[in-house]
DNA sequence: GTATATTGTGAAGCTCACCTTAAGGATTCG
DNA sequence: CGAATCCTTAAGGTGAGCTTCACAATATAC
C-alpha cells in the first residue's frame, strides 16, 4: 500500500517548489527527501518528478498524486477531528498561526482565557505573514491561522479550506495633521506608507485610492502598522488604519473627512476542512472572538 | 498526525473480531497488534477497544474511527488506481479470490490468456468460499473476487464493492435416472445434495423448491459440484447443478422436467469501489468474461 | 473443580527502514 | 570560470516496530 509519509513528502515539494525547500519546512536534510521519493517512484512504477534545470517539476501523474493526496488527507482530518470530538472539553497542543498586529495586541489575551478556561488545551503560536500562514495551514505545519482579509481580496488558496469571520474592524484614511481638510490635489501629491508590495492589504488600499481618483505614491512599505501609525503623527505620510491599531496606540490625528469611512476588514479564522467540529479549534475561535469584542484593558 | 498502518491494525480487529485473529490473517504476531493498538490508544488518547470476556470489543469511538479509516483506504485506492493508470497496459501483481467450481473450470483458460496477452501481469489465484473472499476483498488481502450470485440472495457486505456480472448460467434440476418424470410426492421424499448449509447457493436452492411446493432433505451437503453431480449419476441424490458443471462433466442424465428451468446463477466480478478503472482489474474481468463465453476445450 | 485452551498484556532484545553526514555531478548566475 | 544552488548516491548510526517468551485472565472440557 501506498505509503502516506511519502505522499506527503511529495506534496511539500508540490506546495514549495523544490525538495530542499520542502525538507527545510519539514525539519529532514534534502538528501531524506530525494531518498524517499526514489523509492516512492520505485513502488509505484511511476515517475512522479522530472528534473528542469537544478530543480525538480513534478509530472501529471505526480500532480494527480498529489491531488489524491489531498482526499486523503481531508479523510485523515476528519477521523482526527471525530477522535478529538470523543473528549467533549478542549484539549491537546494545537499550533495556531496570526498576523502581526493581531498577534500583538488580541491574542495575548485570548491565549490567557484560553489558559485559564482549558487547562488541557496547549496552544502555540507562530507569527507569519497570510501567504506564508495559508501554506503552512495547507501543509499541517499549523492547524488555524488566524488573519486579516480585504474586502475584493480573496485568499488565492480557499480549496479545503474553512473561513469563519470573527470581527469587522473599520479602516480609516489618516493624514498628517498639516494636511488636514485636504483636496483631492493634496491626496495625489502625498506620500503614503502601506503594508509590503502584493500583500492583499496593499491592493486593497490602493484600490481605494483610485477609487477616489488618484493614485498613492507609496514612498514607505512595512507590514508593521504602529510604524505606518507613527509615520503619520510624524507628520511623514498618510495611511489606512485600523481601529484596532489606532485604539491600542491611541493615535492622537482623527481620521480624515477626505477619504471614505465605510471601509472595514474582516479578522477570520481558517482551519481545514473536516476540522471545524473540532472542540479545541472551535474553542479557539470562539476565544480569539471574544477577545476582539471585549474592550481594552490596560 | 494518525498512522495509517495502525488503523488498518484497528480495522482488521473489528473485520476478524479479535486481535489474534487480525493477527494470523496480516501475518504477525499477536503481540505487535497488541502493542500497535495500544500505541494507537496512547497518541488519540481516546479508548478504542475494552476488554470483553477474553476478547475485546470496539467502543463507539473505535467504531467510528474504523469508518473514517474506510474512507481513508477509499482515498488511497483511489490514488493508487490512478497510478496504475498511468501506464495503460496491465500490470503487476493482481490477486484474485475464486469459488472452487469456477476456478477449476474457467480460471486456467483465463489465466493462460493473460499470460499471453499481458506479459507484465502477474495473477495469482486463491481459492476461497464466497463469505471469506468478500472479508479477504474488503481487508485488501485480494483485489478481485469472482464468484456466483444467485437471486434473491445478495451478499451481505456490499458497501465499498462494485459488482460485474460477467455471465449467466442456467441453473437445472437434475434427478436420479430411476426417478424420472417424478411427482411432487417423488420429489418430497427425494434426499437432495446441497451447498453448505448457510451458503447463498443452498439458500437459494431451498427457496426453490418451496416455491414449487416441497421442503427438500438435505441428506448431502458439499460446495463440490462436481461431487453433486456423481451423487445423481449414482442414483443417490437430486441436485441443482449449474450448465457450466454439467458441459465440464459431460452428465450423462438429462435435467428433469418437474422443476422449473428459467433459473440462472450470475457469475460476478467484484473489486474495491475506486478500482474498477484499474487496468489490470478490466482485463482481468474482460478475460474471465471471455473465458466463460468461449466453449470448452478439452 | 480442576485442567486445558484461548486471548490479551508486557518485558527483552534484534533488525532493518529511514535518517544524517559527506562527497559529487549538474545547472544557473555573476 | 568560480560560486551558489539543487539533486543524487554511498556509508553508517539509531530507534520504531517486530518476534519471542512469560504471564494473567477468562472460557471451555471433562
Amino acid at each position: 500500500m501506498l505509503d502516506l509519509h511519502r505522499l506527503v513528502l511529495l506534496r511539500e515539494v508540490k506546495l514549495r517548489g523544490s525538495m530542499t525547500a520542502a525538507a527545510r519546512e519539514l525539519s529532514y536534510s534534502h538528501s531524506a527527501v530525494s531518498q524517499q521519493l526514489a523509492l516512492l517512484e520505485k513502488e509505484t512504477g511511476v515517475t512522479l518528478l522530472e528534473k528542469v534545470g537544478r530543480g525538480v517539476k513534478l509530472t501529471a501523474a505526480g500532480e494527480t498524486l498529489v491531488r489524491n493526496t489531498d482526499a486523503i488527507l481531508s479523510a485523515v482530518e476528519r477521523a482526527e477531528t471525530d477522535l478529538a470530538s470523543a473528549h467533549s472539553v478542549p484539549h491537546g497542543v494545537v499550533t495556531v498561526a496570526a498576523f502581526a498586529s493581531i498577534s500583538r495586541t488580541i491574542m495575548p489575551r485570548a491565549l490567557s482565557a484560553l489558559a485559564e478556561s482549558y487547562p488541557e488545551l496547549d496552544v502555540r503560536l507562530q507569527l507569519y505573514d497570510p501567504e506564508a500562514a495559508m501554506i503552512r495551514l495547507v501543509s499541517r505545519q499549523v492547524d488555524a491561522v488566524i488573519t486579516d482579509s480585504y474586502p475584493g481580496t480573496e485568499p488565492p488558496t480557499t480549496e479545503g479550506i474553512t473561513q469563519t469571520v470573527l470581527s469587522e474592524d473599520p479602516v480609516r484614511g489618516y493624514l498628517p495633521a498639516w494636511a488636514e481638510g485636504a483636496s483631492l490635489e493634496t491626496l495625489r501629491t502625498m506620500k503614503w506608507v502601506m503594508e509590503p508590495r502584493g500583500s492583499a492589504a496593499a491592493r486593497w488600499a490602493v484600490q481605494v485610492c483610485r477609487a477616489r481618483g488618484f493614485e498613492p505614491i507609496v514612498a514607505h512599505e512595512s507590514s508593521d502598522l504602529l510604524f505606518h501609525l507613527r509615520m503619520v503623527e510624524e507628520g511623514l505620510a498618510a495611511a489606512f488604519l485600523p481601529d484596532m491599531v489606532v485604539r491600542e496606540a491611541a493615535l492622537t490625528v482623527p481620521p480624515t473627512a477626505a477619504l471614505p469611512t465605510d471601509q472595514r476588514r474582516s479578522v477570520v479564522f481558517l482551519v481545514r476542512a473536516g476540522a471545524e467540529s473540532r472542540p479545541a479549534l472551535a474553542a479557539i475561535g470562539d476565544a480569539v472572538a471574544q477577545a476582539l469584542r471585549s474592550p481594552k484593558d490596560i
